[in-house]
DNA sequence: CTATAAATTGCACTCGTGTGCAATACAATA
DNA sequence: TATTGTATTGCACACGAGTGCAATTTATAG
């Protein structure tokens, strides 16, 4: 592996001290203008930036931010990191990937991770680790939960997931249903806890009881499964609530595939999230808008606080979900 | 912000020479084994780690690899994405993420990121841009293109696109379509324009004209007004190749949507990439196979043979697509 | 032209860690 | 016990860059 060019390397090709090379890459430092000219032509010319690795080290600070998933693979998911990166990018951050392949490991690769001086973890994970935490706190880093049900020492930013799911509730029973079944997520995710609640609270507001409750992995295959089950019984609902929208796409399918219930009118879903493709016409899902930008928003925010003043009690920012009506309810 | 723990801490705390601390870190060094485990307490119990950035700076070499991506936000790339993180967590690499807002800043975002001493950079992008092969030439960075087209100067993994679209029209003809068209994507696209280029070829092999070739940008709502203007016209096709898997679901919808055609008996549709989507009932679209696994798998060698013999001459490594028949065709 | 102020430059130290080398402590052998 | 060999340890330097301070050059005023 051939060696970095180096300030050095730049200071000899340009006749000058190392210092003066360091001060022409700096901003407003003193150095004659036509030394930097030169200097930084011989940079350009033996492909020279300055080592940020090194500047880091001397100057106590990185712009780095690990950024820490875990092992689902939904759609929301993806697209939420996506515009997490991008984000990051904006604010000057370098996100450093921590890529976990089961929930478990989340904390020990998060825990090498550390070993670069990062500004603050931002953490993405369906169930909660306290050991992160814990971690965290030791290490002084900065850590943000991204998701749901915040935990102590640590900030977080988190959507509104009862709230979403008493929409849901709410909107199905304006459009008549009574017999209302909710198709849950895999139980571990917290999530899914908070979704599921919001959806017994609901019902108990109404004085409903569930039609039927389903658990499930957040799917499509498994939605679709559960729908089948749901929709071949003898009594059928006439409404569903999804925890997440591939699965209500699951159950979509399953509706067309396994009765001749006619949506919205005889069986209303809805989903959870607002993927791209719930807008699709062959799904048309009313579904709960999970809101990227303004959850990675508050994200970015959150975390140039606590960088400004670290001492700062910790923070939780609430994302409120809203309805997004389509022809499925 | 409170200071990082240091080696110094560590050794003050427990009584020993820096060097100590750093040796107790350093598997195989010379240490009594009762001083490792008491500094390794100390360590443990104030929260120490070695700091990578410093070490790098000395070992001269980082884990650091830079993962580059464009602005395509197409499902295919998200997934290919996220396996293509696992893959590098499992070799020991840290991705630093490099996500540009359009494609043109792409290498203005990786120039920036090259100040951290990265081992490699990966880049994945639609289009190709002649300054990030310069540039990471220049930085003596190994560089690796993800995706199509190998631009010289660089190591490249690369679907064989052209072989894809060859296959897909070969089983179009073999179920009896003779009206084949083509629904391209972006033709920017380095992808597209293989893709589009296999499928003119294989028509040419059969002597068949394109019944009809459209551009588009691939995305569903694409299709999907694609698909409309092709079916409603007073000749419509009998087979319609899309350049990927969202595009040809566009597809499918509004053939359900504005036409009585049966799929596949009277209207074959072939996609390209095998989205998970793709195997969910509403769709069951037959498609090119662009396999994630194989692809990863091949950067990972790719970087490894790369990194042990810097000289090596360029590497390209052709991935072979394959058919995964579904119902649509 | 000289005196003074301002701009520029280089020296030397610093950041946190790894490691060769020499010094020391300990164990094994005679 | 004396001697040799081996395991530990600490010192000091290195990595690449930023910066206070003092030395030097240049500009400005008198």
């Amino acid at each position: 592996m051939t060696r970095r060019i180096t300030a050095k390397d730049i200071a000899m090709q340009a006749g000058v001290s190392r210092s003066a090379v360091s001060r022409a890459f700096t901003k407003g430092a003193s150095v004659k203008p036509e030394t930097r000219t030169r200097i930084l032509d011989v940079a350009e010319n033996l492909g020279y930036r300055p080592n940020a690795i090194a500047r880091s080290l001397i100057k106590q600070e990185t712009d780095l931010v690990a950024v820490v998933t875990g092992s689902e693979d939904n759609i929301y998911d993806m697209y939420f990191f996506d515009r997490l990166a991008l984000r990051l990018q904006h604010e000057g951050k370098w996100g450093l990937l921590v890529r976990a392949e089961r929930d478990e490991d989340i904390s020990k690769k998060l825990g090498e991770a550390l070993m670069y001086p990062v500004q603050a973890a931002i953490v993405r994970a369906g169930t909660v680790n306290t050991t992160i935490v814990e971690q965290c706190q030791r290490l002084k880093v900065p850590l943000i939960f991204t998701g749901p049900c915040p935990v102590a020492g640590a900030d977080s930013v988190w959507c509104d997931n009862e709230e979403g799911a008493r929409l849901a509730v709410d909107t199905l029973i304006q459009r008549g249903c009574r017999k209302i079944a909710y198709l849950g997520g895999d139980i571990r995710m917290l999530s899914e806890n908070s979704r599921r609640k919001g959806f017994f609270d609901a019902m108990k507001t109404f004085g409903l009881e569930p039609f039927a409750v389903l658990d499930g992995d957040f799917y499509h295959a498994d939605g679709y499964s559960n729908g089948v089950q749901l929709l071949t019984a003898r009594d059928v609902p006439d409404g569903i609530f999804c925890a997440n929208d591939a699965a209500a796409m699951g159950v979509l399918d399953a509706a067309k595939q396994v009765s001749n219930l006619r949506v919205p009118e005889q069986l209303a879903v809805i989903g959870f999230d607002n993927i791209p493709m719930a807008a699709w016409p062959s799904f048309d899902l009313t579904t709960i808008d999970n809101p990227i930008d303004l959850t990675t928003q508050a994200v970015a925010d959150t975390l140039k606080k606590r960088l400004d003043a670290p001492g700062l009690p910790e923070m939780s920012v609430a994302i409120t979900p809203k309805l997004v009506l389509r022809g499925s309810a």
